[in-house]
DNA sequence: GCCGGCCGATTGTCCAGGACAAAATACCAG
DNA sequence: CTGGTATTTTGTCCTGGACAATCGGCCGGC
């Protein structure tokens, strides 16, 4: 508690500190947690593309300022939302800008069931987007309590990421916006879970949730863990980012009956699609591996013995299909 | 929905799978996954060391087997512990086993202050340790009612994170183990702080609250934000690992008082002090920012202008300094 | 005897530049 | 169009070298 450090600093003038901001520089290791981009990928950049062009320290390590952070960040958007580096790196700044500002999202076509009756979700975006974590914490609970848990998480919050998700990669939204969100839902889900009933001892099927590491995406968890209590289910979940190994001795822990994984679509398909084979393999085949997110890989490449849960509301028929052929299974 | 896949894989045989398990070979990725050690680190390792010595694949990529992907998880703990690698790689693999298994901290010394009338924490343990997730959740919240928040926290978690983090680093508890219990941890604590009073509309003062990318640690977050509204500040937090960027907007969007960022030990000393810095050099100086947790940086190498926090109790007199000194600043 | 600064050994991260698999795209035949 | 093949693009992996940051031990002064 060394209050002379905190008084000592704010001796220091406004402006001084305002100049220390605009010359202070990055290292590649600093860019790389602030972007998102490998510090291989930053430095393959630079030599093909010519950006960005970091100046050097006195040891001759790269030292990228401000502007060019903020444009990799910008770039990083973009790659996500389809488009690739050689194209935009022949562009200039201001065709970047406009197209970082409001441009269609160049693939992705976002589908939209029309047998889904969607609840309007401009209120949220604008609760969002004037920072009214308050308000935005009151009409989720409203909505949860009208809805009930159950259209709460299908009708609701499931297009509701989608549109924040998108949100964001339009440039309509940051990165701070959607940790705010992101928090904000996940205190009103745990509300609503804590509000299921739990069901008796040893219920079956036993649920292990969790994400592989370099998915740090949680809500989808929150959600599926939501829907496997209302079908009765025993559920623990692990939080995000759980090495392999240890969701393999979870499940043995636990006695999982299914291994549930969530997938936003940050993690490669490579990754996604040999982390689920690799899991597969070191299961059980007794234990189910249930794999479901928005990330696109698992639609377009089945991984052999993972059932790909495409529809939240396909939760509750998997559910009662495993606990029809586990009677029988239990009985062989 | 395609069952066919799932049916697919529980055609294969049983010892099949576990064939495939113990052939299976990680790729340098996947064990910088695992393991957390860089994939810069693995290669040095391999060239000072001779270990680990993964095998190559047809494209001459590493290529690790099972058992050497263990043995580097147990030296990240050990190192964690604070061991230095050339000294573990000149010992044998029994006196490795030896250490790993139930060797003395050691070099760090856990502290217990005798003022501190700690609750006894083995029942917790035991809890954790038998996989009860049920009874650890029960058990918590009966010490919730009983203790009230405030307690609760200080003088149960507090004790009880670093029992559970010492526990992990002397092989006791497994990384999933950890990771359930810090899931059942933030249940219990998100429905004590949503049974705290929400304060007047634009209390002060307003604290933001986040960890910088890399520190996925979050429970020392929650415990803060309990005791941030007990003092009736409103508090806006981000959840984990926030681009430091983005900390600097949130805190404009949010007119945010105060900043406070979590540390838990995983983040090197470098990366928390040069982060804090830079943070603080971004932020008016009007705004504080303030850090906690394990990490024994924090305590010995003060940053100008930071307030670290040593131990949670000390929150509420700094948030009446706050409020004093906050009142004769606006007038000034 | 213990704290604090100095010095050598240890250790993680950074660099360059080459290579190549995986993914995306363009092309082409049916 | 549609489905398969060739080609380009792009991220990751490789080797081997360098060096700053950190740790541990040594020494001298309070």
């Amino acid at each position: 508690m060394n209050m002379r450090d905190l008084t000592g600093s704010q001796s220091s003038a406004a402006g001084e500190a305002r100049r220390a901001d605009a010359d202070r520089l990055w290292s590649i290791a600093a860019v790389e947690r602030e972007t998102g981009l490998s510090k291989d990928t930053l430095r393959v950049w630079e030599r093909r593309y010519g950006f960005p062009t970091p100046s050097r320290d006195a040891f001759g390590e790269r030292a990228y300022p401000l502007q060019q952070v903020e444009r990799l960040r910008v770039l990083k958007r973009l790659l996500d939302a389809g488009w690739r580096p050689g194209r935009l790196m022949k562009m200039s700044a201001e065709e970047v800008e406009a197209l970082a500002q409001g441009g269609p999202a160049s693939t992705a076509d976002t589908v939209t069931p029309a047998a889904v009756q969607a609840e309007p979700l401009e209120p949220f975006l604008d609760l969002i987007r004037r920072h009214d974590s308050a308000g935005l914490h009151r009409e989720l609970g409203r909505m949860l309590s009208r809805l009930g848990t159950f259209r709460f998480v299908t009708d609701l919050l499931a297009p509701l990421n989608v549109a924040v998700g998108e949100a964001w990669m339009r440039g309509r939204l940051e990165v701070f916006e959607e940790h705010a969100y992101t928090e904000e839902v996940q205190v009103v889900m745990r509300q609503a879970i804590s509000q299921i009933p739990v069901p008796q001892t040893a219920a079956r099927p036993s649920v292990l949730l969790s994400t592989f590491p370099g998915e740090p995406h949680g809500l989808g968890l929150l959600m599926v863990e939501a829907l496997f209590r209302l079908e009765g289910c025993a559920c623990v979940s692990l939080g995000v980012q759980t090495p392999l190994l240890d969701i393999v001795r979870a499940s043995q822990a636990h006695q999982a009956d299914i291994v549930a994984l969530g997938f936003s679509g940050i993690l490669g398909a490579q990754q996604v699609l040999e982390g689920l084979a690799d899991l597969r393999a070191r299961l059980p085949s007794a234990v189910e591996v249930w794999a479901g997110g928005s990330a696109s890989v698992l639609a377009r490449k089945p991984v052999p013995g993972v059932l790909v849960v495409q529809d939240l509301r396909g939760i509750a028929a998997e559910v009662r299909r495993w606990r029809d052929a586990g009677e029988s299974d239990g009985l062989a």
